[in-house]
DNA sequence: CCCAATTTTCAATCACTTCTGAAAGTTCGG
DNA sequence: CCGAACTTTCAGAAGTGATTGAAAATTGGG
């Protein structure tokens, strides 16, 4: 019955609403952010600034400021219908391409400049990794500057530090890698590894 | 000179966990949650609550949540120190590990939910993919459920919702992968990938 | 070039999360 | 068992970020 099935569709798309609101939080957008998204991508075609606002009951500028972030993000894009003056939305319809334009962003923004942080804190004390500290040209007559205990304790810090910035080195390297137009690669590669698990593991689930 | 090395080292621990605090938002923790796994980490041996309210200026109450959380999310285990009654806390030192239990942690609280309630949704428009509707026994005689129109609007939504279930599907087997005992292969290959990318590109940095 | 439709901005408000500190609870040596 | 040392809890305070709505800016048709 039509009105039934519409209704079942409507429910749908408002639970999967919901729910992607929830993620939000997960990858750093406002809650209302990623239901306008949800939104668009789960209609599938273009839809107005009105249409969002009587959907999700927001006011004008909360979906004209989410609107204008998901353009920034990439992950929607205006779309004209002729004969008609008001803007329309779009959401990006391949999965896949979503998550990489996510990522993109959230190296920029996160992974970037954590990096040049850590940067400039471990150049902080590697002055003091030679065991004296220049400050002084009084200090160059020999006196020992630091004690083999506060050595350690630098080299210690220096360490772990390094550790770290290795580790988000090699993460931006393979955000990289994923976002990269040679990173359908790892798309192939990663759905490969789903069908390999199915295979091994008789197709079902887990065990 | 002993005072200045002091400093220096103090310092970069103070601006390390500032910026620590500030990447808490991107995996989903408080500041204080992140400050104060940061303090333990960067200090490399075990605190006491009393040195961390000190040392991050935060209440009793507030350095109690913080690590027991921590505790929760497997980064920062209690350590004690004979003679003492006091409990101090030690960080997880091996960034990798860390990561690991990030990761599995947030696969459990956010990406096993999102597919269990993605399921479901799917399955509400299920029952219409073959185009009508089973609810009454009158249909069955033989009159269309749907128009074609609504078949293809059905037909759409539960693609989208297939495609985006199959992309979550395979991160959570990345995910577990990573996590798993057997993860340390991706940390190898992760680690050979940024020699590789090393040498291919020279060696020093970009290009 | 002007007018009306539409979008964007932003200060005030609202909602939600985090933090505090004192009180209650727990644990251990004696 | 008692009492001191230490930890946890929780109701309200403080702080942070999201939302509104109306005014300002923009845009395109006539």
């Amino acid at each position: 019955m039509d009105a039934d099935a519409l209704k079942a569709l409507t429910a749908a798309q408002d639970r999967f609403i919901a729910v992607w609101g929830q993620m939000a939080g997960a990858w750093g957008i406002s809650r209302t952010m990623a239901e306008v998204h949800a939104l668009l991508y789960i209609s599938g075609d273009g839809l107005c600034t009105d249409d969002i606002m009587d959907r999700l009951e927001i006011s004008r500028g909360n979906a004209s400021m989410s609107l204008r972030a998901l353009l920034d993000w990439g992950i929607v894009e205006r779309a004209h219908k002729r004969g008609d003056r008001k803007e329309y939305f779009r959401a990006e319809q391949d999965v896949w391409a979503m998550f990489r334009a996510i990522v993109r962003e959230r190296i920029t923004r996160e992974v970037d400049p954590l990096l040049a942080s850590m940067h400039e804190i471990r150049d902080m004390t590697s002055p003091l990794e030679r065991g004296r500290s220049r400050k002084t040209q009084a200090e160059a007559a020999g006196e020992p500057a630091l004690t083999g205990e506060q050595k350690h304790l630098v080299a210690a810090h220096n360490s772990r530090l390094d550790e770290m910035l290795q580790f988000f080195e090699t993460l931006e390297r393979l955000g990289n890698q994923f976002v990269s137009p040679a990173g359908r690669g790892l798309q192939v590669a990663a759905t490969l590894l789903n069908r390999v698990s199915d295979v091994v593991s008789g197709k079902g689930g887990e065990r």
